[in-house]
RNA sequence: CGAGGCGUAGCUCAGUUUGGUAGAGUGCUUGGUUUGGGACCAAGAUGCCGCAGGUUCGAGUCCUGUCGCCUCGACCA
């Protein structure tokens, strides 16, 4: 009975995967919804990995030499305008601002989606030598796009993110900007999240509004369809062009600098929760869990046991671990649903037979397995737990996204694989004529995830017109 | 924005077909017994039945409108 109980709390991933995600989403209190459709609480254990994932990515951008800067929310709607691609990109999505008080704007202004136009307004003001080269921004705020269907983190109508732009003297340099930031992020979401991701550049009709290139790291979620984990833009001089940033090289000649924007979102919350989360809730890979350890008393009523819990709480945190005790009077088989429901690593029990014995027992989050420690290596043996979490988490996930990226050399095998195993990754060749591109959407269900950067030959033609390939494209559903 | 589903206690939902005093489980509060996988007993509190109109002696229930949420498409990080 007990064991159904646990089961029940929330939708099973098989049964309902969708439904399975707004249940992880509400019962493991990362979400709330407010009167306004689209616009989330972010609620303190949410906001909480926020925190950390903000932590460990800014630290990473500031060893490559980024500042952060903060932007103002609001964009004229002539400074939005000024490139042709940018704002037809946006602007069915843009939420505009029409009075001020009860005043109407004689410009009406737009709550910022993305703040290329911005940067670009104030480069322009201080980019005048070569000597003001390259800016290397970023910025940590909440941007607005009106969507039609939200979720919870995947796509909210407002959500938070980070946006780094920046400007350079010549393209080369810029290009190398944009590699490295693509590479940050895949290395923070494999380091931080356990996440394994693809790296890939965007097909012509899937990159960003104003951009030369887009390149993106493409993550597998659970039940197979990719979710863009984040992106990098190599903008060239198109946007220094529309806004008059140009510069004074050494030869003392009048220069348009090359400039790239990159950004993630709170969705990599959304992509921990469908790459790790389980039956029975959320798993979170220790490196961004706001609590690493929690220590659950056994018979807490018992002499000596809370103290013996509050010691080994003390020991832990002494140890660099984010730990915490539950001294609540809900029974261990409730505290033990409920952390795993919260996905935290680790879980340290504590009894007066653990007591009596000197030792007590860790549970891992991952793989549900219990150990007996002995309290004279509790340190060592939590960190080597969470250590072991997090290689193990990884190494679920990527042998998850192995085992479902298929190779297809044509259309009829790309169909027959879907049906068969079910969505994720069709590896496959493509001419790169955007014609076929529709086309395999249209025919198979699977858009083109990426161009990966590494390459493979499935096949010597397209997968659609039977012309040569020229590249091997990821394809798959998307969030 | 298209198709479908749903709004009743904090949560999950019954009650709507056939209009007649607002319900259950769970959670919450208090007291007691418990504690190694969502404990048990007892007492108690909790409602603009999404919102606005309409029909009616009377509306959670019927009609019209509206807002919101969920799922699937299209679009997007």
């Amino acid at each position: 009975m007990a064991k159904d109980k646990k089961v029940t709390a929330i939708t099973s991933m098989n049964e309902d995967f969708a439904q399975w995600y707004t249940d992880i989403c509400k019962k493991a209190e990362l979400v709330e919804y407010t009167s306004v459709k689209g616009c989330m609480v972010i609620r303190p254990y949410g906001y909480a990995i926020w925190e950390n994932i903000q932590k460990i990515l800014d630290d990473m951008f500031k060893a490559t030499g980024h500042e952060n800067v903060c932007m103002p929310m609001f964009i004229p709607e002539s400074l939005l305008q000024k490139e042709k691609d940018h704002v037809e990109g946006f602007a069915p999505e843009v939420a505009w601002v029409t009075h001020g008080g009860n005043e109407k704007l004689e410009e009406r202004l737009c709550v910022r989606p993305t703040s290329e136009t911005l940067f670009c307004e104030h480069y322009a003001n201080i980019v005048h030598s070569y000597r003001d080269l390259p800016k290397l921004y970023n910025q940590w705020v909440s941007v607005v796009r009106w969507e039609k269907t939200t979720r919870p983190f995947l796509r909210s109508r407002e959500f938070l993110w980070q946006e780094g732009h920046t400007i350079h003297a010549t393209a080369q340099e810029a290009v190398e900007e944009t590699e490295r930031m693509l590479n940050v992020y895949a290395q923070f979401c494999e380091e931080a999240l356990a996440m394994p991701v693809v790296k890939g550049k965007k097909t012509e009709s899937d990159k960003f509004a104003g951009a030369v290139s887009t390149y993106a790291i493409e993550a597998l979620m659970h039940d197979g369809k990719a979710l863009q984990a984040g992106t990098s833009h190599y903008f060239g001089d198109g946007f220094a062009k529309a806004f008059n940033i140009e510069y004074t090289d050494k030869e003392n000649k009048r220069v348009f600098p090359h400039q790239t924007s990159w950004g993630v979102t709170t969705r990599l919350i959304g992509a921990v929760i469908m790459t790790h989360g389980d039956d029975n809730g959320l798993v979170l890979p220790p490196a961004v869990a706001p609590v690493q350890a929690v220590i659950v008393p056994i018979a807490q009523h018992k002499e000596g046991v809370l103290e013996k819990a509050q010691e080994l709480a003390d020991r832990l945190a002494a140890a660099g671990i984010r730990v915490k005790l539950d001294k609540s009077e809900n029974s261990p088989g409730w505290k033990f649903a409920e952390y795993e429901m919260k996905g935290i690593p680790i879980r340290v029990e504590i009894g007066p037979k653990d007591i009596e014995a000197g030792q007590c027992v860790i549970a891992s989050r991952w793989n549900g397995e219990k150990n007996i420690v002995s309290l004279e290596n509790l340190e060592t043996a939590a960190v080597q737990k969470l250590s072991e979490a997090h290689d193990g988490m990884f190494n679920k996930a990527l042998e998850n996204q192995e085992n479902r990226t298929y190779a297809c050399e044509n259309m009829d095998e790309i169909i027959s694989t879907l049906a068969e195993k079910g969505d994720g990754f069709i590896k496959a060749m493509w001419c790169g004529d955007e014609a076929c591109e529709d086309e395999v959407k249209e025919k198979t269900g699977v858009g083109s995830r990426c161009i990966p950067l590494q390459q493979e030959k499935i096949a010597g033609v397209c997968v659609c017109c039977g012309k040569p390939a020229k590249h091997m494209v990821y394809w798959g559903k998307a969030y």
